[in-house]
DNA sequence: AATTCGGGGGC
DNA sequence: GCCCCAGAATT
């Protein structure tokens, strides 16, 4: 907020790292216009995921919804599809809320402030402050991972960057530094000197930073210890089950509840249980789903292992086959019967989308015969999920 | 202040 | 394997 007292030394950093990047910022899709709907969408996927990800579901994205208004006249299914694969679902879901809101709200147009913008969902003081500086010219600075690391080094400061009030600190030295004009510009320098240059570890470029005479961490020689971070927490394991029931060829799949893990995304039914996976936790998960009597294969026919950030599940998947013709709870809007070819259409998460190969590999193989088969591939290399041991690897029909 | 949210790039 | 990533929302 207090730009009155500007350093001469914060002044040499502004030259410098708006000198760097006019020479060497690099060309990026939603770097072209000041459009804060581009700037917007290209904010939120860059939320904890690296711009070589992101690029083609920005590309695929924009083509699908080029303005605000398309977005938010889209049904949230036909978002999530766009979004899967690329995790953390709730900015998708505050994504198409947001695009509601401000057709709703502001006439289609983006608030210009800080403020305002910070009240849209999914948008918080990172992402406010990026788009007020780069769209509309406000002097509001960032910081993020690579800001993190470019001030702390810069300033040689050894507190836990996990820590809050070591976050809030950055945000007042960021905010000190932050140019009135081109601060759009700066804030992206920045960034990208982090993302280029002033890289994690052992791999950062000293040797052609623009600010190495300016770098305390070079002088201290701490460079490759900063920015200092504490013990993450460990992984927690789970085990989950996967009910692949089949009737004809059409499989049953159900939406998750639009909060929580993979939320909204569309899945085999699946559950947590406490011990080990079995037939008869996927008997009750089959009941809970209005199939009271299916036959549930004795041997898995995929074992998973998913990592997420902060814990490892298993999946154990079990083909069940439908006794009778009783369908699923029809009134359940959540619970769809279709092929396998419909369901890797929708929205699914990576762990599904692997999951459903298993299966359809089995299928096709299987195709006009009832023998004990081993899964292959097109190519003729052994489908295994990751983590899956061998004798899981084949299903008994 | 601590947890919860995904998935992959790059070493 | 490991660390990290243009963070936000919830508890």
């Amino acid at each position: 907020m207090n730009a009155a007292a500007v350093t001469k030394r914060q002044q040499t950093l502004q030259r410098k790292l708006l000198a760097w990047y006019d020479r060497n910022g690099r060309d990026l899709p939603w770097r072209r216009s000041k459009d804060p709907y581009a700037v917007w969408l290209s904010e939120i996927m860059l939320q904890q995921t690296q711009v070589a990800t992101v690029m083609p579901y920005y590309e695929r994205f924009v083509r699908r919804f080029p303005t605000v208004h398309v977005l938010a006249a889209a049904r949230i299914d036909a978002v999530l599809k766009l979004w899967a694969g690329l995790g953390y679902y709730s900015r998708a879901r505050n994504l198409h809320k947001a695009a509601a809101e401000i057709v709703r709200e502001h006439d289609g147009r983006f608030p210009d402030s800080v403020e305002a913008l910070r009240t849209l969902p999914g948008i918080g003081r990172y992402t406010a402050a990026a788009i007020a500086s780069i769209c509309f010219g406000r002097r509001a600075a960032v910081v993020d991972g690579n800001v993190i690391r470019v001030l702390t080094r810069l300033f040689n400061i050894s507190d836990d960057v996990r820590k809050p009030a070591t976050v809030n600190r950055l945000w007042g030295i960021a905010d000190s530094h932050a140019p009135a004009r081109r601060c759009g510009d700066y804030n992206q320098a920045i960034m990208e000197l982090g993302a280029t240059v002033c890289t994690p570890g052992a791999t950062a470029r000293c040797d052609i930073c623009p600010l190495q005479a300016q770098c305390a961490a070079r002088k201290a020689q701490t460079v490759a210890e900063l920015p200092r971070k504490s013990a993450k927490a460990v992984v927690r394991h789970e085990t989950h089950i996967v009910a692949a029931i089949c009737a004809d060829d059409r499989w049953l799949i159900r939406r998750r509840p639009s909060d929580g893990l993979w939320g909204g995304l569309w899945e085999l039914p699946s559950a947590q249980v406490s011990g080990a996976a079995t037939v008869e936790a996927v008997r009750r998960l089959a009941r809970s789903l209005g199939v009271p009597r299916c036959t549930v294969s004795t041997q898995p026919f995929c074992v998973s292992n998913h990592q997420l950030s902060h814990r490892l599940i298993r999946f154990t998947g079990y083909r069940c086959s439908l006794q009778g013709t009783e369908a699923a709870d029809s009134m359940n809007a959540d619970l769809r019967w279709v092929t396998l070819a419909q369901f890797s259409k929708l929205g699914i998460s990576q762990a599904m989308r692997r999951i459903a190969e298993a299966l359809g590999a089995g299928e096709s193989n299987d195709r006009g015969t009832r023998s004990i088969s081993r899964r292959q591939s097109r190519h003729g290399k052994p489908v295994r999920s990751a983590g899956t041991p061998r004798a899981a690897s084949r299903r008994i029909a």
